[in-house]
DNA sequence: TATGAATGAGAGTTCATTCAT
DNA sequence: GATGAATGAACTCTCATTCAT
């Protein structure tokens, strides 16, 4: 796998994504991925060995879009561990809305696929979650106690925040800017890291890159 | 429905509820069901149309065990609205803890059964979200901006670490006590609640009603 | 069979009369006959030994409603065989009106279901085709080259007045009598015998029992 | 449906057909049909999208064997209307003749299998009835009431006399041409329609075209 | 490489019949 | 005699996967 045709590949991907984030894994049948994705279902079968096969490559996407462009993010340079944080967590939901099927499958259709795609679910969230707890050590303000649990309801959020926002009607929910900011300052003052309002705001406006 | 032998509803619901945590709604058949509740898949159907309708049942229980229960909890009487607010929240936990299977369906295998299922668990969340927003609102020093995102992360955070501390290893994992302990401070300080630790240990001792 | 409490046994045939004609044998199941009958499904067992047994003791009933009826009337003294072959003609449709039910199942529902109901189905047609042609053969005049072929002809035409009529828009259809007529009249005529209409709605007035 | 390969289609249909009339609809099961046209069951729902499905195309193929057919027919020049009549009879009883089974399935065994399968039903008949009504209309002589009352017995007549042809016994049943002979001169003698003997045997000896 | 017809195991469901009570 | 819960074979239909072309 990888290395045929790579377009072809993706465009697999693209149709699944969207069918899984719609419909789930169990309802989305091959059929349905190659129609949309203009092969036939035999075709399907050069590109990926199993259906099973296919949700692990998308799984191993993510992986690549959170995990590598979080690492990236984290290595760049900031004038504080606090803005680190902040900069970081804005770029997470960020990424969240810019896939944001893939988000729906991610936060919400993952489990009770198999094991494997569980594990893989799990390691890319695990991942978050020690990349966040990376972070929150850096910060000597920060209060916690146990620094996993502590990360986890810090990553939890960002999807929760992402995902209601997403699903919400869009005439009447809230600017995303502002659920931003509810949820870090919620989580900050948890971690008794303390960010003047409008610096967040400053941070919120400078790091979160969706065009709603 | 729900006119029969209430003993054998019991046993299909046990024997679903054990494999549908195990390995999901759509990787468990009829047959599983019956074949570990003791009986013929054909007898299932005598007390369940359809397996749509047994996990829909399911969620009408879990509706239950949650709603009801800790709508009774709410209404008892509690020196302040803080000790209110951390008593239902250990109660919740506990709860989580004494239906572990239930819990892993609710919190973790529920979505992308189909609509009505989704719709059941959205209800039962929703509903334990409303009555958290309700305690907090109670408390006069709580300062929050969403109500109601607010207590969406009070709540999601409640299921992480039940569900977090039951799938941990059992011989390294912490003291269920303390898990509880960190979580509630941490959401408490948070929403600037301020409860010393030694009397948040104290009503958490006296409420969380599990052991280990 | 046919010892036991014979009002039971009948409710039963009342049931299935009417469920057959109107959804056909195998869309009826012994569930909705034994409901229709005040009874359990059990209890269906303890005067049939199975489902076709039970069709089969209809088209017993059948065969000795139009069989031993008709045999009685053609026996009665008429002034002639004319006015017999009219009279019991007028009888048999009369009949077919009467138990509504039972000859749309007759007539409409008969044949698929197994070949001892087919066997059933076929004597108590032959039964009358025989009583028609001994009818026939009777009068003198009538000309006819295959008494069989002729006979079935004859009974079958009873049969398709009836149920036209039968399952005709009441506020629509013609008189009964009207439809036995002109019935009579296109039959007798294709016999060579000659009958005045005056003379024919005269013995159709006094032969047909059916009230409308 | 009706566009993929229509070989494979027609394999189906012609075993359907063949188990339909044998055992009727309801006691032939898939496998029985998908076996007798030597594929999988699964190849069968390539075909046709359900068992109803199927007995609706079959019933749109009589529909079209009997309507275009006798439509095309109805259209010769003949050398009277008495002549149109008596050809078309004898195709219809020539039709019925050449796709056996299907006259089985048509003439005996449609009724009971569900709604859309009767409509299919009585259009077909009612397309005949009216085809007939119109020549029966065109016969000035011809003396009749209700003509759509007559052109029913008629039609019946013909399916009643190519049945028992076909389900007698070959070695005693007479010769089929004589059994059109009787069954036409019977109604046309019903219908004041005067044909001499000599000139109907040699229509039907034109017009029938099954040779035994 | 690409196709899509073919497969067949396995799913959910029904229901005639049995039998302990 | 009467019940109705229980059975399990048999049904229709789906779909991931294969393979000849």
């Amino acid at each position: 796998m990888r290395t045929k045709n790579e377009e072809k590949r993706q465009e697999i991907v693209n149709a699944a994504i969207s069918l899984f984030s719609e419909k789930g894994y169990y309802k989305t049948s091959i059929k349905d991925i190659s129609d949309k994705a203009h092969m036939s279902s035999g075709t399907f079968y050069l590109y990926y060995k199993s259906k099973d096969d296919l949700i692990l490559d998308i799984y191993h996407e993510v992986h690549e879009i959170l995990g590598k462009y979080l690492n990236e993010k984290m290595e760049m340079s900031y004038s504080s561990p606090e803005e680190r944080l902040v900069a970081v967590s804005c770029f997470l939901v960020s990424k969240y809305l810019e896939n944001k099927k893939l988000s729906v499958i991610l936060l919400t259709r993952t489990i009770g696929i198999n094991r494997h795609a569980e594990n893989e679910y799990y390691n890319t969230f695990s991942k978050s979650v020690a990349n966040f707890a990376g972070l929150i050590q850096k910060i000597p303000e920060a209060d916690y106690m146990d620094i996993r649990l502590t990360a986890t309801f810090y990553v939890q959020a960002m999807g929760v925040a992402a995902t209601k926002w997403m699903l919400a009607d869009p005439s009447t929910r809230p600017d995303f800017y502002e659920v931003v900011f509810m949820t870090l300052r919620y989580h900050l003052r948890a971690l008794t890291i303390e960010i003047p309002d409008t610096k967040l705001r400053e941070y919120i406006s400078k790091y979160v890159t969706v065009t709603e």
